[in-house]
DNA sequence: ATTCTTATTGTGATATAATCTCATTAAGGA
DNA sequence: TCCTTAATGAGATTATATCACAATAAGAAT
C-alpha cells in the first residue's frame, strides 16, 4: 500500500515540530486547527500513528495520561509533573542496557523500558 | 471523614490479593461479581482508590493500557507483554537513587519514578 | 490535460477507562 | 432504637482513542 503525501499530515509534522514539548494529539488537533479548522480529529490520530511507525516523530506513552508526541526521535527519558501533567525531558543518559540487570526473565523476551520520573516542575512549584 | 468499614471495600482488598497478578478494576469487579453481582463499577474504582492511597494494595499506572493493582506494596518494577497487555514482576533491584543521576533537573523537584519494561510473555511467545 | 484507481479525509459513531451525580442504604456513634 | 452521614448502586458523563464509510484528492496511466 503506497503512502501519499497530504497536505494534512505535512500539517500534523509541522505542528509536532513547533510545539515541541510533547504536546498530545488533542493540542496538536487544536494548534492545527486554528489555521485550518476543517481538520479532522482522526486525521490528525491517524497521521500521529502514521509519522510515529516511520520514525519520523515519537509517542511517549505516559502513565495516567494521554499520550504525546515528541519531535525528538531517540531515545530518551522524561518526566511527568504530577501537579500539571505535563511532560518534560530528563537530562540523563539513556541505559540500553538496563534489561541485563534483570536477574531472571522467567521465560519473558525483552525488548526495551521507558523510564517516567515524577516531580513537579518550577512553574506549579511557584503555584502551590 | 471518618472511614466506615464495608463489606464491599473487603471484597476489594480480597480479590486484589487473591487475584495477584496486577488484575484490572474490570477484571476485579468481574472477580467479585461472580460472588456479588449487585456491587457496582464505581464502588470497585472508589475502593481501589482508597486502598491505594492507605497503602493497602499499590496502582500501578500502565502505558497504553488500564491501571492495574498489586498486592505487593513494596517498590518494584514490572513488564508489559506487548502482545497481551499483561503485566508481570521484574526480578531486577529497586534503584531508589535513579533520580541522583540526573544531571540538571531545570529547576524540577523529582519524587520518584516508574519503569515499565516491555516485552513477550511465555505463553505469548509459544502462541505467535 | 484527462481519466482512473484507491489511499486518505472528514464526519460521526463506537469503544474503553474512569469519574461523577444522586437518591438510597447502611455503618456506627448517641 | 434512633440519628447522622459515609458509602453504595445505577446510570450519566468525561476523556482518550479507534473505527466505518461516503466523499475527496494523490498520483499513476492514458
Amino acid at each position: 500500500m503506497i503512502r501519499r503525501k497530504t497536505i494534512q499530515c505535512d500539517l500534523v509534522l509541522d505542528a509536532v515540530n513547533r510545539l515541541k514539548d510533547h504536546a498530545t494529539a488533542e493540542e496538536i488537533y487544536e494548534e492545527i486547527a486554528k489555521e485550518h479548522p476543517s481538520i479532522g480529529r482522526g486525521t490528525v490520530y491517524r497521521n500521529l500513528g502514521r509519522l510515529s511507525e516511520e520514525g519520523k516523530i515519537r509517542k511517549v506513552e505516559v502513565p495516567g495520561g494521554p499520550d504525546r508526541y515528541d519531535h525528538i526521535c531517540i531515545e530518551h527519558y522524561h518526566v511527568k509533573c504530577q501537579k500539571c501533567g505535563r511532560v518534560f525531558d530528563v537530562d540523563m543518559p539513556y541505559m540500553p542496557n538496563l534489561e541485563k540487570n534483570i536477574k531472571d526473565g522467567h521465560g519473558f523476551v525483552f525488548t526495551g523500558h521507558s523510564i517516567m520520573f515524577t516531580g513537579i516542575c518550577p512553574g506549579c512549584r511557584k503555584k502551590y
